[in-house]
DNA sequence: TGGTGGTGGTTAGTTAGGCTAACTAATATA
DNA sequence: TATATTAGTTAGCCTAACTAACCACCACCA
């Protein structure tokens, strides 16, 4: 019989699996119109709107690069600044129906890219992949 | 008992587990002191010398941007050009054994990061996230 | 055998998106 | 009230992507 996997092969393969099944999806999201950043963006704002200064830490960039981000997105139409009424500092982003109807298409391409991938699999190779997900959730999640 | 999970569901979980479990390995590159796309290129010429075509296709980017990436690979002296014999228009370039030790550097650090976190994990953990790595591998390998 | 069309790669110029430094305006605090 | 801190902006720079246009070479065939 098969040898275990040890933890090093696993992470080996589970790494490279992961680079392949996001490669794949991600090459649909050309199609929604708008730049990585933005909709990266968007996906932060899906939650519920944000100050520039969240938005910039979810993103892991400098309040700069937000200020130039949030500009761009008020002028696609994609999100509405609105200012704090107790602190005339802060700005925030929400996200307008156009900038709901672009992310939702863009995560729609996606989950159906791979989803198109799944079907045909069998229940017992779907139900593998669910109890994978959330294993990788519960120890990549800190 | 819990309902089979659908292909959309399964989809949806796997997508959100494969963007964290990279963003978590990928934490790690600055270490190697060479760039996202030098590191990416230098994986894609680990098996072996690819012609800049080659390599523009695998990285999912136009000529112009693997003609610069290649001029700087090859200033660093991670990679050498070579002409090919028969036909005068090719370029191949070939990992030097300085690129290679990077390459080999930034994939211990990547897959070290995972298997540290796998450790904790069960014989049939493993079990279940190693057979999902072959499921993926092959419904995304088109 | 010498055009002609296609292919591999480069050059030139543009754009998006990141950064730091230095700033304004507003709020909090000693 | 004077000072420090915080949120965001402006200016200027850099890298890495893109497209358009190009050069060099190869293959083919009339």
């Amino acid at each position: 019989m098969a040898r275990n996997a040890t933890p090093r092969e696993v992470a080996d393969r589970l790494h490279s699996a992961a680079i392949h099944l996001l490669r794949r999806v991600r090459s649909t999201d050309v199609q929604t119109g708008v730049t990585p950043a933005q909709l990266s963006a968007l996906s932060v704002l899906m939650s519920g709107p944000k100050t520039l200064g969240q938005l910039a830490a979810a993103e892991q960039v400098r309040p700069p690069t937000v200020t130039r981000l949030a500009r761009e997105l008020e002028r696609l139409g994609l999100v509405r600044r609105e200012s704090d009424k107790d602190d005339a500092r802060v700005a925030r982003l929400r996200s307008s129906a156009k900038g709901s109807a672009i992310l939702r298409r863009g995560r729609e391409l996606r989950i159906g890219e791979l989803e198109r991938r799944l079907r045909a699999l069998s229940g017992a190779e779907l139900r593998t992949l669910d109890d994978a997900a959330a294993i990788i959730e519960r120890v990549v999640g800190e």
